[in-house]
RNA sequence: CGGAAUGUAGCUCAGCCUGGUAGAGCACUACGUUCGGGACGUAGGGGCCGGAGGUUCAAAUCCUCUCAUUCCGACCA
């Protein structure tokens, strides 16, 4: 076992021991915000190509809006300010002034800047002065940025002060192709999700209680992680015709009227990043889906004989360049020699924390050969994950492999989100003892009794919220796939007909 | 922002009660023996004990204040 903590013995340290093992970020000396190292950064900006390339595809383009915000802008939508005016962080002064040999704030702004926690206030702004005619529209751009939110208690990748994140913002003549788009990207975000960070994901649409400030609308993919509690991987909102008004993004229709547009805006974030740790890591590290790794293949050489370090490296570098040159999934495989003057078995145990899909060891017997020791604990069940392969073959075949550990990932996530959806439950006394237990880590088979998702009936009603509160648990969403049946509210016990994700959430 | 705990070497921690020259393991450096799943030996480097005051001949240790971190709440992509 690679690492000191397990994810049976304490969930939450365990987490913190990936990131740290895989060294992959840090907290700053800047109380609540992160440093995030390159192994972790890495993975971000493999997310972050990915995704830039899809946006693309659908139609937008990408801009850059200011990091501070006129405190004024931000208070023309209530709703939108009521929700986020607890967790600001507000710029008041201009200059910094000595004082009896002390720094003070000096020079206050007539006007205080916020720094943005979200972006829709000040974009709107913007689209009021783009759009004067149906010919504008639709306007669809994307930034990529970093945002703060005062947040209380921090942790790594899930909830930091500053994090970076994407967000898409779109105006458009009419409702329904505002809403389509609201749908089409959060469908973007699941493939996303799916098929390039191996997260399957529930699609569906937050109740009114859990809507974004402002939004008519809010649509969200649910993760589940391996302790069974949930994590929103990415939102996309209606905003309908709420920050149009406060902005005054008005523009003339085909008759000569003039209409409010119809906004949206969606976004996912580096809570991404700690979404894949939960879902993929184990008690020896990290593991990456190929996609999103930095690198796909590391090859360690192993240097003990120092008279044939020459040529291990020199076949080290041969087989890099052969490697280099396969494609897997439309692009060069991504492969590095790591020539650090360290031990092998050091390299090889970092590798591993790290969770590099595919880890080759090549020493002077298989410079010999023509091979190579391959380890990759995704595939390989045996207890040292390990295999002797021949070069040449294992170039041939090192796309296969690649799809394979991306392709087996995503479905052992899978299986264990399918296994944990229980509906079982069926009133609100068998719902009471079923989150009366703690959510407890879930094996690979996911049998282990534990605290997952529970998909039943809701009625909605204000009541529920604080018995909700009770149970640490939310809904999650309204997944799309509705029954359209009629039951029994698990909270209440009322007739309902909404099917709901209850779960606890990060 | 409320409740609790903790701040000593890069990391994990002992020492504090009962004040008297700063400790261990891991990590790091050098040399030697090892060597394809976490080797070992020897010798080293590294800390004004979170910070500021106070008590005292003397403070990591006692007192006060302060800052930070962790956990539990509230908040949350």
């Amino acid at each position: 076992m690679a690492l000191q903590k397990t994810r049976a013995g304490n969930y939450p340290e365990w987490f913190q021991n990936v990131i740290t093992a895989a060294d992959m970020a840090e907290l700053s000396a800047t109380p609540g915000c992160m440093v995030i190292k390159p192994w972790g950064l890495g993975i971000w900006e493999r997310i972050r190509f990915i995704l830039n390339e899809k946006i693309k595809e659908t139609g937008h383009e990408n801009c850059y809006f200011p990091l501070f915000i006129p405190l004024s802008f931000f208070q023309k939508e209530a709703e939108h300010v009521d929700g986020f005016a607890k967790e600001m962080a507000v710029v008041t002064h201009s200059r910094l002034t000595a004082k009896e040999g002390k720094l003070v704030p000096d020079n206050p702004l007539d006007e205080p800047l916020v720094v943005r926690p979200t972006s829709e206030a000040i974009i709107a702004d913007s689209f009021s002065k783009w759009v004067k005619s149906y010919r504008d529209l639709p306007v669809m751009v994307n930034q990529w940025a970093n945002v703060v939110r005062w947040e209380m208690r921090p942790r790594l990748f899930l909830r930091t002060r500053e994090f970076m994140w994407q967000e898409g913002h779109t105006a458009h003549a009419d409702y329904a192709e505002a809403e389509a788009e609201t749908i089409n990207m959060l469908s973007v975000y699941a493939d996303l999700a799916e098929n390039y960070l191996a997260l399957p994901v529930i699609k569906g649409r937050k109740p009114a209680h859990e809507k974004f400030p402002g939004a008519v609308d809010t649509y969200c993919i649910e993760a589940m992680m391996q302790d069974g509690r949930a994590l929103q991987a990415g939102t996309s909102h209606f905003l309908g015709q709420n920050f149009a008004k406060s902005a005054n993004i008005r523009f003339q229709n085909k008759e000569g009227g003039l209409d409010y547009a119809y906004t949206t805006s969606w976004g996912v974030s580096t809570r991404l990043v700690g979404g894949v740790i939960m879902t993929h890591g184990d008690d020896e590290g990290l593991c990456v889906p190929p996609k999103i790794a930095p690198y796909q293949v590391v090859i360690v050489p192993i240097l003990k004989d120092s008279l044939k370090s020459e040529s291990v490296m020199t076949y080290a570098a041969a087989l890099k360049e052969k490697i280099a040159a396969v494609t897997y999934d439309g692009e060069r495989v991504r492969v590095k020699v790591d020539t650090r003057l360290k031990d092998a078995t050091d390299k090889y145990w970092e590798w591993t924390r790290k969770g590099a899909p595919l880890i080759l060891e090549v020493g002077p017997r298989d410079v010999d050969k023509n091979g190579a020791v391959l380890r990759t604990r995704v595939l390989m069940n045996t207890p040292e994950w390990k295999q002797i392969v021949a070069a040449d073959e294992f170039v041939a075949t090192v796309s296969d492999l690649l799809t394979q550990i991306q392709e087996g990932m995503l479905a052992r996530a899978r299986v264990r989100l399918n296994k944990n959806i229980v509906t079982n439950v069926q009133t609100p006394e068998e719902m009471q003892a079923y989150f009366a237990n703690q959510n407890i880590f879930l094996d690979e088979a996911g049998n282990t009794p534990t605290v997952a998702f529970v998909r039943g009936k809701w009625c909605g009603d204000e009541d529920t919220l604080e018995m909700m509160k009770t149970l640490k648990i939310s809904v999650r969403c309204v997944p799309f796939d509705q029954s359209g049946t009629t039951g029994k509210c698990l909270m209440t016990g009322r007739e309902a007909t909404l099917d709901v994700i209850y779960a606890r959430a990060y």
